[in-house]
DNA sequence: TACGATACGGAGGCTACCTCCGCTTTTTCA
DNA sequence: TGAAAAAGCGGAGGTAGCCTCCGTATCGTA
């Protein structure tokens, strides 16, 4: 359903373990004091030097890869578990629900996570795909019910809803707003609506 | 109709002199390499040391304040021009656009204006009263002829367009396409419209 | 023109990013 | 099992950006 995204896990034990510890004490401090916590700062809580973090991780866009692989499985997997528990619109919605909220509360992951998709490497190429593959059955199962506009294109909803939690001081009430107009957005109008569902 | 906006441009010639170069050399670098340009860079571009700079703008904020003084102006300025020249929903429709269209080739100017526009420091209040005024003018008016839907917020439809542009390489048709998104977003749906327009 | 007020500029302290390389640990294999 | 080879470790140190401080220069005025 899903191809895993690759990660480079070293061979060598206590190279698998600092791995370990440098993957944790990232996703801890991010989630903490936001993605622009230094590097340094993150060595020092694994208990690694900083040549270590710097011999697995070549930047920081190499360590939030890392850190961001079991998430983006997460928002995956939530894609299917709607499907099979909603109908088509409630579906998309209740997905693109939980990716706001779930950035929300992890300090502008899909919005870094947005701004990645745009790139090209390897790793996001392949999130992409898994994101594409799993949203799409989403929105298609969603057009088809005619209840989203045929045009529209899953990586243009993703961008915006990604946009959405970009702002510095988001509160949860106003990101709900904001995902509310999208959603609107996405209906056909009452003109073009071939046969209302 | 828009109040002032507050500058502190000094008093002495060779100050004010060195004031409007650094303005105008950080407008230039903002816009060529965004606005995480070194402020020694901009230092440098407008030919005077990096003390000067820190004694008139203690901080990146201060500069990015001085550089958005016009440009806040004239996104004001456009809302009332549109709203002369157009009708509601279109006003409001094309002011948001010169909004996206507009820091698109300014890089994420309006993204950081928005974001901004969040915070709480006087001039950023200043700013968004103007903003404000002007939009909830467009934005009234639209609600008034039954375009837009009532229960809607400016201050969340500026986010939503704000984040629009926050992308790291977003192009004018993917901008284009979720502009149009929002834009649906805003108006009534069919069982709720009152009377059409 | 002379003097007080104002402004200039860059050296230098701090922090973060990242590289390099001598030393240590693990793995392999005879 | 022990020693050589392979892999990994860590932090000193180079670079760059942020910002402050203060000796020197310039401006405005009387």
């Amino acid at each position: 359903m899903s191809t895993p995204l690759p990660t480079t896990r070293p061979a060598r034990a206590d190279a698998r373990r600092n791995y370990d510890l440098l993957v944790s004490a990232a996703r801890e401090a991010f989630a903490e004091h936001g993605t622009d916590t230094s590097l340094e700062e993150i060595a020092r809580r694994a208990g690694v030097g900083i040549g270590t973090l710097y011999r697995r991780f070549p930047n920081r866009t190499a360590l939030l890869e890392a850190v961001y692989v079991d998430e983006i499985q997460s928002v995956c997997d939530r894609a299917y578990g709607y499907a099979e528990k909603l109908g088509p619109y409630d579906a998309l919605a209740a997905w693109l629900r939980s990716f706001v909220g779930y950035s929300i509360s992890k300090k502008s992951l899909a919005g870094e996570l947005t701004v990645a998709l745009g790139k090209d490497s390897e790793f996001f190429t392949a999130c992409k795909v898994n994101v594409r593959e799993a949203g799409e059955l989403l929105l298609n199962a969603a057009k088809k019910e005619g209840t989203v506009r045929e045009e529209l294109q899953l990586m243009d909803i993703l961008r915006l809803v990604g946009g959405i939690t970009m702002g510095r001081d988001m509160d949860r009430d106003q990101a709900e707003r904001l995902l509310e107009i999208v959603l609107a957005g996405l209906k056909p109008t009452a003109d073009e609506s071939p046969s209302p569902a």
